[in-house]
DNA sequence: CATTAAGTGTCTATTTGATAGACACTTTAG
DNA sequence: CTAAAGTGTCTATCAAATAGACACTTAATG
């Protein structure tokens, strides 16, 4: 059993966040397929030995950068705020923010959904991980409290983010992150009464 | 005196050139003046100490920084076109493009021209280069050869060009390289008839 | 103001991440 | 069918990067 070595330097982290980076560059450039390990080390400037070091081959980096990012964005999600807080939708702005925020901070990232042959299972990963993100540090009132099932529900308006956002990365971010967010807020109130965030093991009950 | 070591190895080269990467990212996230050392080797992920081996300090990284991708602009500028070729209007296309496309591949660096408090000099030397290919790269011929002082119309061609880029990177490069050049050649077939490369050391006799 | 906190510049000893380069294959173009 | 390019693995070696301390110099802030 060879020996996995679990925290990682700050050097490691450093020079697989420079061959993430490449590889981002490389797959805008010539698509996902064509492009090589000697390609990644030659863009990212390294040995092509270290990348060995550092990855079995190129699908698995491409998987660290797929499950990193969007680990990232499940973190961003559910952070500074109250559990069990409700949330009036006319109030949705603060939340959605971090979401938003996220990927706009990390928008050469998610730039790659807009490409043909790029990082495989983006396509399928992303939208699904917002999903996640709404079952499970969620919780949705309909307007007039409707009754609906929740997990459609909650699949239906999730997918429907994941539309605007795509919608909104391949204008090339042309509204600010606050425009869009209002866009949002706009269209969720047509539908969603309030939204509560789920804490950590415990469903909040409601205040007020 | 001091052992200047001339020639840098990759690594070298590697990490300055992440520092300067960083300190592009900082100048756009909070200004040039509020940057310091200690957030550049933080956004880098390096050690302070690092930074040292390297550059004396802030300014003499933005230094770096700023002439090397000058540089870089004025290499570019004269490489795959042979030496006295004349070049029509009509066919300025594919020398512009090599200018064109530095920026564009470097748009990352450029955009700091659109920022209030950015890279020292930029402002002043990013044109003062054009004007400088300008003038030692190409022999330019008005419009049925009328009669003008050519520093003039060096420099008046060279600030208008200036003036496009300007606009096209504020504009979010709204238009693809291949619109932006189209563009100016438009605007240059109202007054310059054609173009000629001055070759390293000779000055090209005309063909054709 | 005065005091604290943050940043600067410089130096060492140490380490560990990165490198060169070779080997045996495999895959891709022409 | 062959040549060229790419892959994956291993080793000895090197030098880039690190930790951490030191004396100072600005910025904040109560």
């Amino acid at each position: 059993m060879k020996n996995e070595q679990k925290t990682k330097s700050p050097q490691q982290n450093r020079t697989e966040a420079h061959l993430k980076f490449a590889l981002i560059e490389l797959i805008k450039e010539k698509g996902y397929h064509s492009v090589t390990v000697k390609d990644i080390v030659g863009q990212a400037a390294y040995n092509r030995s270290t990348f060995y070091i550092h990855y079995q081959d190129k699908i698995q980096l491409a998987e660290d950068l797929l499950t990193s990012m969007l680990k990232g964005l499940e973190d961003a999600a559910g952070e500074p705020y109250m559990p069990g807080q409700k949330v009036y939708t006319t109030m949705l702005n603060k939340p959605s923010f971090n979401l938003i925020s996220y990927i706009y901070r990390h928008r050469h990232f998610f730039e790659l959904i807009n490409y043909d042959d790029t990082l495989p299972g983006i396509h399928t990963q992303f939208p699904q991980t917002i999903l996640k993100i709404y079952q499970e540090k969620f919780i949705f009132e309909t307007i007039n409290h409707i009754p609906v099932n929740m997990d459609y529900f909650k699949r239906y308006t999730a997918y429907g983010f994941y539309g605007l956002i795509q919608n909104w990365i391949s204008s090339g971010f042309k509204e600010t992150q606050e425009e869009f967010i209002d866009q949002i807020i706009d269209l969720s109130k047509t539908h969603i009464y309030s939204v509560q965030y789920v804490g950590d093991g415990e469903t909040g009950s409601l205040s007020r």
